[in-house]
RNA sequence: GGCGCCGUAGCCAAGUGGUAAGGCAGGAGACUGCAAAUCUCUCAUUCGUCGGUUCGAUUCCGACCGGCGCCUCCA
């Protein structure tokens, strides 16, 4: 069996993977900000991650992965500010519409979703660690900071060493407290708005609150160890945040934070950054309204690698919901055939090898997309000689079912409203009496009318059925 | 300015030092009472441009053009 590779962005390769213990994927997901809904571009992060630990377990692994997430920060607290809220009151609804966002996506859930206001304990010992290591200080602003120049490695993930600060820019006037520039919060001592919206606590220096950085190293060792095999963020992560989180965690345990780090790149949208800076977001919610189904955003977001820019185009997206009905017309076809031919064994087990290929070469999803498309045009194909061996139907159906549970692009079969069922039946008996008789014209009038009501009338050789499109 | 990524058919998108997967769209045919679905065939002598290395480059090197990102909160 050909072994997993994943990109490495430490060393900027692809290498071989597998986890430290040789069993478990001990792997962390940097997660949402929960001040409000996040939008597809972090959707794409998510669903990156979700290919990850689903690819992990096909090629045998077993995951353990935790998701944090970010229930404190400067923006949580503007808006818990303005709103005369708490930041619980703020973070609590927008928790319940990422989870609603994510289980309509289909992700599977992570293992752990901690949240950061449940681990300051943890942060603060973190802190304690450094401090008592002479790495972290406290400054004049009562705010406690790491200072870079006592850790030697840092910079290494993001490069800093062979690169040069944009000319004349970020003259960091507002943090004179810190001994250098580059250095980072790591608790913040808390102003009278933290306190007020209930985002500051005790701590050896002060009342205050963690630093973002400090959530994900603090989180992160608690809950899965002082190493983890993967540490996967969006491509922007990389600076600071990753280079920080490395910082603060290796400081203070001596030991390597992450094994491997792997970023996923960008969702554009007309070819910018989808960004809420940028005016050009889109969110789960929009793609719901508009009829399109989690199984072809998946679809989308999967016909890319995952560390090439995606742009989100309409055509785009159309393409995917056709590529995603066929698909399921498949899966249809699959499920009620009576049976299939021998050769379709070896249609599956060439299936099989190219996807399980596919994704263990760094997560090719586009590959193993593919692969599934030539697979059913070959099943198709089979289907259509009307066998009737049921070894070689299972095998098709066995090969199917393992791939696409880490596509998961199968669109769920639209019921109509239970009030129009009977009349649909109804319908469909009427028409089948009037094609008996031969009365072509009266069976192609129901056909429009329940076209009319988006019902596509099918004549199979198993006899007529429907199904709801749009 | 520094660091980095990308540029493959109408659109989306894999890929390799030896002559281009797959999806969508399009064209022709089969099947069908008509459709839908499905199948078959077809759809890039060519991989941004110009040079170089090589027996041979889309794939390696260089230059240039174009797009995007990071360097600041950021998936």
């Amino acid at each position: 069996m050909p072994e997993f590779r994943l990109y490495n962005s430490m060393t900027r390769s692809v290498e071989p993977f597998a986890p430290a213990d040789g069993e478990t994927v001990r792997m962390y997901a940097c997660g949402p900000t929960v001040y409000n809904p996040a939008h597809l571009g972090n959707f794409r992060t998510f669903l990156f991650a979700d290919l990850m630990r689903r690819s992990l377990k096909l090629a045998g692994f077993k995951v353990r992965q935790v998701m944090n997430l970010t229930d404190v920060d400067d923006k949580i607290i503007k808006r818990a500010t303005e709103q005369k809220k708490t930041v619980r009151e703020v973070t609590e609804p927008v928790i319940g519409m990422f989870i609603a966002d994510r289980d309509y996506l289909r992700i599977e859930p992570a293992e752990h979703y901690p949240r950061a206001t449940d681990f300051i304990v943890e942060m603060v010992d973190l802190v304690r660690r450094l401090e008592m290591k002479g790495i972290a200080y406290q400054a004049d602003d009562k705010s406690v900071y790491f200072a870079i120049d006592r850790f030697p490695g840092y910079g290494r993930l993001s490069r800093l060493d062979t690169r040069e600060l944009k000319t004349g820019a970020r003259v960091a006037q507002d943090d004179y407290a810190k001994e250098n520039a580059q250095d980072f919060a790591l608790w913040k001592s808390a102003t009278p708005d933290d306190e007020a919206c209930g985002a500051a606590w005790d701590s050896p220096w002060g009342r205050g609150r963690p630093g973002w950085h400090l959530e994900c190293s603090a989180m992160a060792m608690s809950l899965l160890g002082e190493t983890i095999d993967i540490h996967t963020g969006g491509v922007d992560l990389q600076f600071p945040h990753h280079e920080d989180e490395i910082a603060q965690s290796e400081a203070a345990t001596g030991k390597p934070f992450a094994r491997f780090w792997c970023h996923g790149e960008f969702l554009l949208t007309d070819g910018a950054k989808m960004a809420k800076r940028v005016g050009n977001v889109s969110t789960v919610e929009d793609l719901r309204s508009q009829q399109v189904s989690a199984a072809a955003v998946r679809h989308l977001m999967f016909s890319t690698h995952y560390r090439k820019q995606l742009n989100l185009s309409g055509a785009a997206l159309e393409a995917s919901m056709e590529a995603v009905r066929r698909v399921g017309d498949f899966a249809g076809r699959l499920a009620a055939a009576p049976g299939g031919t021998p050769a379709l064994a070896t249609v599956a087990e060439t299936f099989r090898a190219e996807f399980d290929d596919a994704l263990r070469d760094d997560l090719n999803a586009p590959r193993a997309q593919a692969a599934l498309f030539v697979f059913i045009n070959h099943v198709n194909a089979e289907l259509d000689k009307r066998g009737s061996d049921v070894a070689g139907l299972a095998a098709a159906r066995e090969a199917f079912a393992r791939a696409d549970a880490v596509l998961n692009i199968v669109p769920e079969r639209e019921g109509v409203d239970a009030s129009l069922e009977p009349w649909v039946e109804q319908q469909m008996l009427a028409r089948k009496a009037a094609r008996g008789r031969r009365d072509f014209a009266a069976a192609d009038q129901i056909r429009k009318a329940l076209e009319e009501k988006g019902i596509v009338v099918e004549d199979t050789a198993e006899g007529a059925r429907w199904k709801k499109v749009r």
